[in-house]
DNA sequence: TTGGAATGTCAACAACACTGACATATACTG
DNA sequence: CAGTATATGTCAGTGTTGTTGACATTCCAA
């Protein structure tokens, strides 16, 4: 399975940017760059009681106001336990409500209060801040590689979720 | 804070790749595309008794043979405390040795055994086939635009890290 | 020799994921 | 209506990975 350096052997097309060192360098960057991504929510929400995995579902509650606890299962990959659990906090200290559907009265949906707004706010503006210095630094034309790239690196089900949210915030 | 779509603004520049909904894509692209960057390795990890944490201590000793732990610290990010827990295993189990340092007695330098250099190359080559596919389809500009974003989006020090290991791999 | 640096270890704890089992309400289907 | 399926919630137990804090050991250097 390992290349090593037998991609440079393809003769016309440039393929070098298959090798093995620069699929590595990727993986890498990825790495080092997902630590950036994270770092500065997760610097606000250490004083709070609140981690990672409430800053995913609020995100996602503020993406897709009334989403029900299905939709975003799937969309955040976890078990219903432990969605559950961060979504008895968030309900309870008065970030998000919870209303019984009224077509489907078994379904949930999902709605952030003015309070759960207030630190969605916050956390994506830290992060977009960052976001945006890259994206700044880089450029307009880097951006559409790096988002290509991602495209392409995530599992099928979630390019779908990627693509539906995309679609929904246009 | 917010820009809401003020960025638009700027009159004869195309910042329109710097808006709110486009950044907020950009912030859901990585969050998407890590999931399927670690989905691989995790499916492998799970049925060992080893985690990610395992499998990146692994990847940066392949990478460096020969690191001390404080090294390691600093490219990972984590206590030493952590750190230890999961080299203890390592070593316990026979992936992983620790010599003593000869100039300086106080230092580990780790190395993989032949076992834990095997354990890497199943790893790594799953995480590659993926990073593989992901550029072949994206083509090489894209590539290049992915690695810039990433390379803005790190702290300053891990990109410090992230270029001496480039480095050191060409 | 004293102080500091590098490393290792022990203990306690928290966040966040998992499985499995079970409860409840609702909806659909034959 | 009876039976099955779906959506959600909950309890209990477990594992990985991270954190602090405290302390011991070893070694180098002033």
């Amino acid at each position: 399975m390992s290349d090593g350096r037998s991609t440079s052997a393809y003769s016309g097309e440039n393929l070098l940017f298959l090798t093995d060192e620069q699929l590595r360098q990727g993986i890498e960057a990825m790495f080092f760059a997902y630590r950036g991504f994270t770092a500065d929510p997760d610097r606000i929400l250490a004083d709070m009681a609140y981690g990672r995995a409430h800053h995913r579902a609020i995100h996602f509650i503020h993406r897709a106001p009334g989403t029900t606890v299905n939709n975003l299962l799937n969309i955040l990959g976890v078990t219903k336990q432990s969605l559950n659990r961060v979504l008895r906090t968030l309900v309870a200290q008065g970030l998000v409500i919870s209303k019984v559907g009224k077509v489907d009265k078994r379904e949930r949906h999902l709605f952030l209060t003015d309070e759960g707004s207030r630190l969605e706010q916050t956390l994506s503006d830290a992060q977009r801040a960052r976001m945006r210095s890259a994206f700044r630094d880089a450029g307009p034309e880097a951006v559409a590689g790096f988002r290509t790239v991602l495209e392409a690196m995530m599992d099928t089900e979630m390019q779908r979720a990627y693509t539906r949210l995309k679609e929904t915030g246009a």
